[in-house]
DNA sequence: TTACATACATTGGATTCTTATGTATTGAAG
DNA sequence: CTTCAATACATAAGAATCCAATGTATGTAA
């Protein structure tokens, strides 16, 4: 489990990310998706990913579509356009980043 | 210059790694050590810098030291043993993410 | 029938940084 | 000789982001 405050900027552009790779997915699955590939490092909050994902949807980022499993609704979110365009190159900046701080930490850059 | 959402959580590591490579630095050095380095793409400001400064040397990480110059005085921070021990760790921990992080974002690492 | 996993959501609070402001000295340029 | 930029400290108000806690409800396995 990483010191969550390293996440802080983070957490949008990995919401992004999975939905650019993986096409529309619910808010749980995000949730799961985020905590197995991150080898349980990663551990994404209902407080913080629901507020992000309404956020992004009323920035026009995403849009939703409600899906009926029985009694239980799931809400299914995919990216817009200008989502789609947005996390390129919000993951490119943080690319950037990474290298910036592997000089500043002098780290080697593996 | 990076968006500055990226950099939260990591300020700490950076004063915190900077002194453990330079030994003592007053605050100013610090702003410009981290502009220089990073080739502007991090603005460490002041209102960002001093209070974390602060904050560090009330948690014992860091101690001050006042040297005159003329009529002006600068205050020096130096790392406490405590300090120098968390620094090594925190970058250890900054790595550990950054590898997370090429992972769930599918970046080579590099 | 109890407990855990799934699935949505909100709210209050902590933390962190930014913007703005304030004070004062030193040095360079005009 | 004065004005502007750089040096050097600092605080304070506010925005933004995330976490912990809480709430509701369904499905499933023991």
């Amino acid at each position: 489990m990483h010191s969550t405050e390293l996440l802080k900027g983070t957490l949008q552009t990995i919401i992004l990310k999975l939905l650019q790779d993986n096409g529309k997915m619910y808010g749980y699955e995000i949730t799961q998706k985020v905590k197995s590939t991150s080898e349980e490092s990663i551990m994404l909050t209902e407080g913080a990913l629901y507020p992000a994902l309404h956020k992004m949807e009323a920035e026009g980022l995403l849009t939703t579509e409600k899906v009926k499993l029985g009694k239980r609704v799931r809400k299914y979110y995919t990216l817009t356009e200008t989502g789609n365009t947005l996390v390129t190159q919000k993951v490119k900046e943080f690319a950037a980043f990474i290298k910036t701080m592997n000089t500043v930490l002098q780290l080697s850059p593996a």
